[in-house]
DNA sequence: CCGCCATCATTGGACAGACCATTAATTAAG
DNA sequence: CTTAATTAATGGTCTGTCCAATGATGGCGG
């Protein structure tokens, strides 16, 4: 049964769903409206939770509510004893909004390996037209330290993450990067666990490395086909080491 | 009442700056344990916020900041007088951490439309392969109220958001439907500023029909195209009206 | 003069107790 | 049995206080 919700009449709504809670909200929109008017840029130093209590007219207590929300999706950072900052910005979106609620509602790998295909398959696509002589070198460099990390599970881990991250930058658009990142972020907190039993290193460089040459000869269909083998791979890879890692837990424990 | 909360045997923890802020993470960390266990489930209602803080052994305010930060990403739902639930459905990112990424950082509409096309062109496909009977239902039912609504915008808008959101839904991947909900939020959030000049909303009713069909043959190919076609020509459309709305507000001031 | 260290104001994190606004269940009235 | 008034439960906010970390200040010794 559907209610007849808001004809036409209703000119709009400041926004969704918006009713009880004001005041914290004012507190958000206030940041956001510093934030957009350039007044405070990534990295600057907001002014104190009691300062911007009297701005906004409400209490402390509310103040840090409205933060509370800003800080949960990377917006600010609250530092005690120093203060709070606007998110510093070039690259990083600090966020993990998707991991709590993959934590909560349990996101199954396969689901995630599909999100990571469905945007990383394009990314390397664009980075394949689009990657400049700067941005390949530093796609080459990551595979490189691959290649010298092999025996180091964990260094090679690291620059798997930069590798993916690079290819994300050399496609040229930071809001298919940033939502790379949330996504690869989900995945590498699941990884780090499963990662010590880890025997394939070798062969994930050499997919890695072929990825970038597909990208530096700009042959887009190669390079989408490359990283699409490479995710499979990885995500049949990850489900022996899942299983594994849960038989030897069952043994020790 | 001074508790010595740092008997904690746990030193350091896992990652990115986890050092401050400890207390509200344990509420945090039990509320999901909670869901996790299986014992609270999706509309369930949590215990009040009096009685959480005595289980966690924390301050109201401190368990308020956790929920809050839980409310944020959508895991809780709050509501005065009634109490505090386990979100229920797809969840839903309240605060759009993309929202403020684009303000700081100012994505162009290009950028914005190729994330749509990355992300809404595979989720297609993945419809058409994956739609059951109920959800080609949903999807043609927004198409229906979509040419019932021609003439008013603003309402062909929401059957608009409400199609594109059904297709996601269609494609059984929770995870990317959150995604591209946070980016179509972006979309609409500067759509509505030039919605008004909107002529073409016979045609854009006639591509979701299209897009409607394929999905529903299970044409994964005709799906993708089908969308592909939709968005570069709604991107156009926005140009334009971008365009006109600008001229308009010349002229008006 | 320079460098090191103790001191201290600033600032976020947490606690406590109270009051209000809204909701939902309960009870009373018809 | 239906409907309206009452009441208890619960989240939202406020005021006030203290604690802990930070970073700058200034004094001490070299």
């Amino acid at each position: 049964m559907r209610k007849k919700k808001s004809e036409t009449a209703n000119p709009n709504e400041a926004s969704t769903a918006t009713e009880s809670p004001v005041a914290a909200k004012l507190v958000v929109a206030y940041v956001r409206q510093l934030i957009e008017s350039g007044e405070f840029r990534a990295g600057d130093k907001l002014p104190p939770e009691r300062e911007l209590a009297q701005l906004v007219g409400v209490s402390r207590a509310t103040v840090r509510a409205g933060l509370q929300s800003l800080a949960t999706v990377g917006i600010v950072d609250s530092r005690r004893g120093a203060g709070t900052f606007v998110a510093d910005g070039p690259p990083r979106l600090d966020v993990n909004p998707l991991s709590l609620f993959s934590a909560l509602h349990g996101i199954p790998q396969d689901e995630l390996f599909e999100a990571r295909r469905v945007i990383e398959i394009d990314l390397a696509g664009l980075a394949a037209e689009r990657a400049r002589g700067d941005e390949l070198a530093l796609i080459s460099e990551e595979v490189m330290e691959m290649f010298a990390s092999i025996d180091d599970v964990h260094r090679f881990l690291v620059h798997d993450i930069r590798f993916h991250r690079a290819v994300a930058t050399a496609a040229r658009n930071p809001l298919l990067a940033a939502i790379m990142e949330m996504v690869a972020d989900l995945f590498y907190d699941q990884r780090k666990k499963t990662v010590d039993r880890w025997r394939d290193a070798p062969e994930a460089a050499e997919q890695h490395r072929r990825i970038y040459q597909a990208i530096r000869a700009g042959d887009v269909e190669r390079a989408r086909k490359e990283m699409d083998t490479h995710l499979q791979w990885a995500q049949e890879a990850q489900e022996i080491e899942v299983k594994a890692t849960h038989d030897r837990d069952e043994g020790e424990k």
